[in-house]
DNA sequence: AGGCAATTTGAGTGATCACTCAATAGCCTA
DNA sequence: TAGGCTATTGAGTGATCACTCAAATTGCCT
């Protein structure tokens, strides 16, 4: 998955998947059917991963906007374990397929759709605690979240850990936070 | 432009090439010294092309959070002329550059970092028109700027035209005029 | 220990990759 | 029209691409 998620689809080679899986290309092609088969496993292995641990932060905190808030911090904080893993792997996949790759694009912008879904819910929850006012919009400031994080992501592949991306991560904490109708902290 | 826009480095193949430039390969080479010298002049093009823009836009408008916040306006409406260039090419380039082509994703990144500061310009003669109190941060609002900027385009890729769309970029629109300390409109 | 099915192997497939270069064509001056 | 110089051509280079398959190996049940 990291290697797929690194170099993209078509950049990344058979060999390099065979020294990645530490499996011959009969092996590989017995397993999976196709290069593209197994780049959409990988895929929906990514997206449940992130799906989960969204959930499982989301179920862990008392406060949703906190823990959104909390989430968007955690992005500027991380340092450089692995190169270019930073952005999101349904970004990248969208971005890089091309015409010919729309099986690809097309599940990715699936995953993208169901990654908005559970923000949604998380700030449907924070509205049913009373965080947020009856006039707020789920879906809309889902919407918003989502594409902050993914400039913000985007913005740690540009040049991870400098104060300027804590900076620019803390504003967006913010104003989520921002948004809390009561109980200051 | 247009094709290495659409396609990106890796898929662009000399074929490609050959057919949108209507040139032999030996010419290509002649003119150009390689596909990546080709792609670094490509992108210079496309980032004086976007400066070039900002910045005349920011000088015909006497508001320039006005001319900010149309910009980003100006994203949600664009329909389908050209498939798969709506996402920056920068950004694009900086995602699909892989460790090999560390050439093009410097340079992508300077071109980013030149964005920046175009930005953060315009923002400043905001602040010195008075249209943004003393306090503001031009540095900070630039890049929060840009990281809007990069997530609607992105999201332009991912679903063009809709409602949802034009809702995101008018909240970020706001966002942006919502800052002016007189004047109203 | 022996036999059988399932799996793994890795050399090999044609296609395509970025790229080269000797041959050709085009053009200007005389 | 002849000579000379530059620009273009396109078949060809070795490398690598995704992918296959007959043969060897493995693991499992008796």
């Amino acid at each position: 998955m990291t290697l797929f998620w690194r170099k993209g689809f078509h950049a990344t080679s058979l060999k390099d998947l065979e020294n990645a899986l530490n499996m011959k290309p009969g092996s590989i092609y017995a397993a999976f059917n196709s290069k593209e088969a197994l780049y959409l496993a990988t895929l929906e292995r990514y997206f449940e991963r992130n799906r989960d641990a969204l959930r499982q932060m989301a179920e862990a905190s008392p406060s949703p906007l906190k823990a959104l808030a909390d989430h968007l911090r955690s992005f500027a904080g991380e340092d450089g374990a692995k190169p270019a893993c930073r952005a999101c792997m349904l970004i990248k996949t969208l971005l890089t397929a091309t015409e010919e790759d729309d099986a690809i694009a097309t599940q990715a912008r699936h995953y993208l759709d169901a990654m908005t879904e559970e923000i949604r819910a998380i700030f449907e929850k924070a509205k049913t605690l009373g965080e947020l006012p009856e006039s707020a919009d789920p879906a809309r400031l889902a919407q918003r979240y989502q594409a902050d994080m993914t400039a913000l992501r985007i913005e740690t592949h540009r040049a991870p850990a400098t104060p300027a991306l804590k900076a620019l991560a803390e504003d967006m904490a913010q104003e989520v936070e921002g948004m809390r109708t009561w109980h200051a902290a």
